[in-house]
DNA sequence: GTAAATGATGTTATCGATTTCAGAACAATA
DNA sequence: TATTGTTCTGAAATCGATAACATCATTTAC
C-alpha cells in the first residue's frame, strides 16, 4: 500500500538508501539497513513492480502459448512451465489460442507491449516466417513442436524415432496394415511423426495406403468419429497408430461398442502416457513422453536467454520417449 | 520499440496530443489524429504497458490459484478464466498451490505487488481468515469453494443438493451401504457435499458408517488405492459416490481387476463429467458441473467489481447441476 | 602530514505513459 | 466592440522505483 518515499521518509534517508537495502547493494551502514528492514516489515511495503519494469525493462514473466489448456497434453506442459518459472522467480501467463492463427498472433503483441520478457511456444498455428519477425521484441522458445531453420532453442522429443517405434512394434507383433491419425498436415512435428511411420512401413516392405491415414484427430470424439469411419471401410487397418491418448481411447471404446475385440481384431498404440491410458479397458499402450519436464526445460532455456547467460541461436533438445506397452496391442 | 516521445517528435506536437490519439480522447484536430495514427502505423508503436500500469494503477491482469493445472477439473476451469479474460481484454496468471497453504500465500503476494487487479481462487487451502487481510489489496473472488461468512462473490453451484441427488439416485436403485470419497476434510465445498450424502442416507433412515468415508482422494491413483482397502473390508460398500471422476475410473478400474461386476457388485458414481466417463468400461455414471461457466461466471464477476460496476460484498451464485447416468450404477 | 582510496549517503534524471492546468485561436453572443 | 464559450494544443507534474554522479567523512598509504 505504501512508497519507497514513505519508507524512506519515515526513516528520516532518502529513497536511494531504501533502494539500496532493497536490492542488497553495498554501502549501507548496517545500523541503518536493520531500521529500514524493520520499518518495510512494520509498514507492510511491497515494492510496486510497475514501476520496476518500467525502469528495468524486464517483467519477470513468460507467456505460454497453447491451443487448449484443458487438453491434458497442454495441461501437463503448462504444469512444467508453470511451476519452473515460479521456481525461478517467474510468472506464467497462459494464452490459449483455440487452434486460430490469429488468437497467437494477439498474444505476441505480449511481447511488442513489453508485459512479457519472453515467450515459449507450445505449438505453431502461424507459419514460422510469420512468428519470427517478433523476436526483435523478445526471446521465443519452441517447446513440442519444430521446425527446420528457427534459430531458436527447440525443446522436444525424437518424433520420427518415437513414431518409428510403435509402428515397428506392431509391425512385429504381426500386424501388416497399419493405420496413422494426426492433428495438423501443417505442423513439423507431426510431419516428422509421420515420417517414422512411413520410414517402419518401407523398412519392412509395407505399402502406404493413404484410406488410412486420419486428420483433425485430437480428442475422444474424435476418437469415436474415426472410429465410425473405420468401421465403414472395406478394407480397414488393422492396427492404429494414433496421435494422442484420448484418440486412441475413443477408438478403442467406440470399437468395442461395434463387437470389436481389441487387440484382436483391431490393435492400437496411443501417444503421451496419460492417466487415461490406465483406466480404458483394455489398457492403452503408447509412447511415454516426459512432458512436465518438456515444460521445465522450456523455462530453463528461456531463462538462459533472458538473463544472456547465453545467445539467441538454435539449438535442438531432444528429450527420450518409451514405448510402454499395455493391453491394446 | 519505440515511446511515444519518438511518435510526437515525428509528428511535431506535444506526447500528451499522442496520448489524446491513443485513448479516444475529444479535442484533436482530424487532420492531426489521422497523421498520428498513420505514423504509430509506420513504426509499429505499441504503448509500454508497464507505463501505463505505473500511472493508472491498473495492470488488466487477474491470478488464478489453482491446486494443480493438470487437473481435469481445474484445467477446464482454467479454460473457462482464460478464454474469458482475454474476451474482455484481461490477462490470465496461472498459480498452481501444489495444495500448499505456502505457495497459495505467496500467490496473494501479487496483489500487494500491484501485478494483478485481482484473485481468483480455485480452491482455498488456507483459512479464509488468512486470507482475508490481503482483500485491502485488491478483490477476490472464490470459485468451487464456499465460505460462510467471506464477504465477496462466490461462483458454485449446490454441492449439498448435487450429492444428495447422487445419493439418492443410489438409494431409490436399491443400494443400502454407501461409501464417500472427499479430498480434504477442511474444505467448506466438501462439508456441503458430506451434507447432501449424510441428508440423503438419513432421509432414507440409513445408518452412517464412519468406515465407509475415505479422504485424500483426488486422482486415479488414489482410486486404486481406495479399492484395495475396500477389497480388504470384512462389510464393504455395495455402492460408492466419488468426489471426481479419476478417482471413479481408478475405483472401477481396480475393482474389475478383483473380479467384481459393476454396478452389480459395485454401483459408483462421479463427478464432475469429465470426458474420461465415456470410455471406461463400464462408462460413470456422474454429477455434471457446468465448469468452463463456472470459470467465465467467476471473471465477469470480477471485472465488474474492478470496473466499480458493484461494490465487492457478499454474493452467492449457484450454477445448475445434472446427474447423468451411465453404465457404472 | 598530505594525497589517494574507500565507505556512506543524498541529489537528480530517468523509464514511458497520463493528466492537470494554462493558454491560444476562433466563433458566438450580448 | 466587449464578453463568453468552444475547440485545440502543449508544458510540466506525476506514478514508484533505480542509477549515475556528486559530496563528504573517514581511512589508508607514502
Amino acid at each position: 500500500m505504501c512508497t519507497i518515499y514513505e519508507i524512506a521518509k519515515r526513516c528520516g534517508v532518502s529513497t536511494t538508501t531504501v533502494s539500496r537495502v532493497l536490492n542488497n547493494h553495498p554501502y549501507v551502514s548496517e545500523e541503518k539497513r536493520q531500521h529500514i528492514l524493520q520499518v518495510m516489515k512494520e509498514m507492510e511495503y511491497t515494492p510496486s513492480s510497475a514501476a520496476r519494469t518500467l525502469r528495468s525493462h524486464q517483467t519477470k514473466t513468460i507467456a505460454v502459448s497453447v491451443p487448449a489448456v484443458d487438453h491434458p497434453f497442454f495441461a501437463q506442459l503448462i504444469k512444467g512451465i508453470s511451476k519452473e518459472a515460479l521456481d525461478q522467480g517467474y510468472k506464467a501467463i497462459v494464452l490459449q489460442t483455440f487452434y486460430q492463427e490469429l488468437v497467437e498472433l494477439e498474444g505476441l503483441q505480449l511481447l511488442k507491449r513489453k508485459e512479457v520478457d519472453g515467450v515459449i511456444l507450445g505449438a505453431l498455428e502461424n507459419k514460422w516466417e510469420t512468428i519470427e519477425p517478433f523476436l526483435a521484441n523478445g526471446p521465443i522458445v519452441m517447446a513440442n513442436e519444430y521446425h527446420q531453420t528457427a534459430d531458436i532453442p527447440i525443446i522436444g522429443y525424437d518424433e520420427r524415432e518415437a513414431a518409428y517405434k510403435a509402428v515397428d512394434y506392431l509391425i512385429q507383433s504381426g500386424r501388416l496394415s497399419i493405420g496413422f491419425c494426426f492433428d495438423t498436415e501443417s505442423s513439423e512435428a507431426q510431419k516428422q511423426r509421420k515420417q517414422g511411420y512411413l520410414d517402419a512401413l518401407s523398412d519392412h516392405g509395407l505399402p502406404l495406403k493413404e484410406d488410412w491415414l486420419f486428420g483433425e484427430a485430437f480428442t475422444i470424439e474424435d476418437g469415436f468419429r474415426l472410429m465410425d469411419l473405420i468401421h465403414g471401410m472395406p478394407d480397414a487397418p488393422d492396427a492404429i497408430f494414433t496421435g494422442n491418448d484420448q484418440v486412441a481411447a475413443g477408438l478403442i471404446k467406440q470399437a468395442i461398442s461395434y463387437g470389436y475385440h481389441i487387440p484382436k481384431d483391431l490393435a492400437v498404440i496411443g501417444y503421451d502416457n496419460q492417466d487415461i491410458c490406465e483406466v480404458t479397458a483394455p489398457t492403452i499402450t503408447t509412447i511415454d513422453i516426459p512432458i512436465v519436464e518438456l515444460g521445465q526445460q522450456s523455462v530453463k532455456q528461456m531463462i538462459q536467454l533472458l538473463q544472456d547467460q547465453k545467445p539467441l541461436q538454435r539449438e535442438h533438445i531432444q528429450l527420450p520417449t518409451r514405448l510402454v506397452t499395455r493391453e491394446s496391442t
